[in-house]
DNA sequence: CTAGAACCTCACATGGATGTCAGAGGCAAA
DNA sequence: TTTGCCTCTGACATCCATGTGAGGTTCTAG
């Protein structure tokens, strides 16, 4: 597929998807004319991206991981795999940390609904 | 006490301290020559907002909510209140990204596990 | 009183992912 | 073959929290 309907099917823009490209993120075959092409596997990848940029990861450290996570053959060094652990456990201290914040917003949420039963209450 | 404490404190930089007061997030009373005094309470508030921002929350969108956490006491308006119901589900539905996305890791990481058990075992 | 640290405002810089525009070429349907 | 949409590269624009530096004032310890 051309680079419009992966855009579509991902719902990730046109301009990131060259971006990914240019990140050494993702990979396209292409056509004698220049123009890009992708197969279905390539769906999950973008996918996949994003869902590490939304982890708070950045192109450079995704582009650490990827070849990781694409081949477990590989020669993937210690030093890559300790990269992976490390931000395995950032990730999930960031976790915990918004489960917390959002304990706190329901804290926040709940002390409102007190407050405006209390009001109907005397009002 | 005066900025650079709260700063020190909070371990958040002056200048995103002054920047948290023009964005309307956070208070200060001034001396005669101008200088910012906080009290305790901004510790904590500070910690809050920075809370906030790590959940993805704009400035823009902490100095809405802001409001209704501080005093349940004032006409928080309906639509304010939905605003925050609206940002907490925004931030659950993130969080059970992100759990995914560390799942992901962890399958990636014991992939790679096996396979080096596996290496290790023909070689 | 003085030196040095901390503070003030203003303003420009930065980084990273993405938006947007221009100019040119590719491809498919009528 | 023409029309219209898709794609290409390249470059500049944007957003937003934060960094940084200049030029000046204030506070505090010696």
């Amino acid at each position: 597929m051309r680079i419009g309907e992966l855009a579509a099917r991902t719902e990730v823009s046109v301009r990131s998807l060259r971006y990914y490209e240019e990140q050494g993120l993702l990979a396209s075959t292409r056509s004698a004319s220049g123009q890009r092409h992708y197969t279905e596997y390539e769906v999950e990848r973008v996918r996949f991206i994003q869902r590490l940029y939304a982890a708070g990861l950045s192109s450079r450290t995704i582009a650490e991981l990827l070849p990781c996570v694409d081949s477990p053959s590989e020669e993937n060094s210690d030093a890559a795999l300790e990269r992976m652990a490390q931000e395995r456990d950032r990730l999930s201290d960031h976790i915990a940390d918004l489960i917390r914040t959002r304990d706190a917003l329901d804290d926040a949420m709940a002390g409102n609904r007190r407050h405006r039963a209390t009001l109907r209450a005397a009002g």
